[in-house]
DNA sequence: TGACAAATTGAACGTTGTTCAATATTTTAT
DNA sequence: ATAAAATATTGAACAACGTTCAATTTGTCA
């Protein structure tokens, strides 16, 4: 059993949800338990409530730290590309990518329905607008003309594409099945928005 | 506590199909529970698995219904479009408005991994199969001159864009947030890609 | 009517998230 | 240094969960 001295309040916090990302990567959220996570930090499960409100709320602060990683990761992507073209595609793939590379974190972040009684913190809002604007600027280049609605539009239209790949290659195999071609989907998804357009308006 | 005589095997096994269904209608798959199920039709938990192997067992059978009434309104939405942009826009509304309207069919549709001691009957890939052809049909109208691999990828490449709008505006906020406007995003999406797929190749 | 078959029950098991009085430890005040 | 106050941790407990299965009830057929 642990002391109390073992661990700074901050660091008792960061040793679960870390602790916490790495079970939901190899195992899956839904197969996380409070007592298993106890067990593995060295502490009791009612240790975990002197932190956090609940499971919940520790699962919060992953998602966080995921969508930030993939953040990271979207944004080294833009400098494999030198036009705009090639960076969303860069992109696209960077997002298909992680989807796949890690499907459990994925699956936390986009398939859970957040619990009511949980607030959505600033943090998440504010990581997925700046991924947005990522997309946006280069949106804005292919075609200069576009008003900010019409941008708005293409940019969530062209993330749900995106998305969508990522959701169904995931654990439900009911449309993608074993064609494992997601990549191809992506670059024919992309293609076609994009040639459409950049000509448009 | 129910009767031998009450229900034949077959009227229950119905019973408990149809009530899940309901229930996961109304507060959705993870919140369903073996024993009011049960509750609700009038027996004791047990009597559950006397028919079924087990709660997956039975929320499959559910999902196969699901994907019944999902292939039956984008069948219907067909008729509401003489060509195949106006067929194909048509069918991705009823689809979105699936997904809205009854959006916890939906998760349990695709956010539910399959577990991986039950095996997906024929049904379910069977109906996907047949929603396919649809849009297969359409794509090959608008281009012709389509190899069977370019119609593959592009069905898939549009589902999967279709799909990720439902996807996002599921109850998770974090992209859509309250835009709101899914039915724009699906017309920018829709557009862009035929526009760019009846020319090219 | 009696024997057999089948359906249903209800108690039980192990596990879950979560709570909280009791305990152990550290910090502060004297 | 010692006592007192503050805090961290524990571990037992609770209700609810999916699931199992011996016991019981019910229906069928000879």
């Amino acid at each position: 059993m642990a002391r109390r001295s073992d661990h700074t309040k901050e660091e008792l916090h960061e040793l679960i949800v870390s602790e916490t990302m790495a079970m939901v990567e190899s195992f899956g959220a839904p197969n996380i338990t409070a007592r298993e996570i106890a067990k593995r930090i060295g502490y009791t499960p009612g240790t975990l409530y002197t932190h956090f409100d609940n499971l919940a709320a520790i699962l919060l602060f992953v998602k966080a730290r995921i969508l930030a990683q993939l953040r990271e990761d979207v944004l080294a992507a833009i400098k494999e590309a030198r036009d705009p073209q090639g960076r969303l595609l860069q992109m696209g793939y960077a997002y298909v990518a992680f989807a796949e590379v890690h499907p459990h974190w994925f699956a936390l972040l986009f398939n859970d329905s957040p619990e009511a009684d949980v607030a959505v913190p600033q943090d998440l809002s504010q990581t997925v607008d700046s991924l947005f604007d990522l997309v946006t600027r280069e949106l804005a280049i292919l075609n200069p003309r576009a008003t900010e609605d019409e941008l708005e539009l293409g940019v969530r239209a062209l993330w749900c594409g995106v998305h969508g790949i990522c959701a169904l290659s995931l654990g439900n195999r009911l449309v993608t099945q074993d064609w494992r071609a997601d990549q191809q989907i992506l670059k024919t998804l992309i293609s076609h928005f994009l040639d459409s357009w950049a000509i448009a308006h």
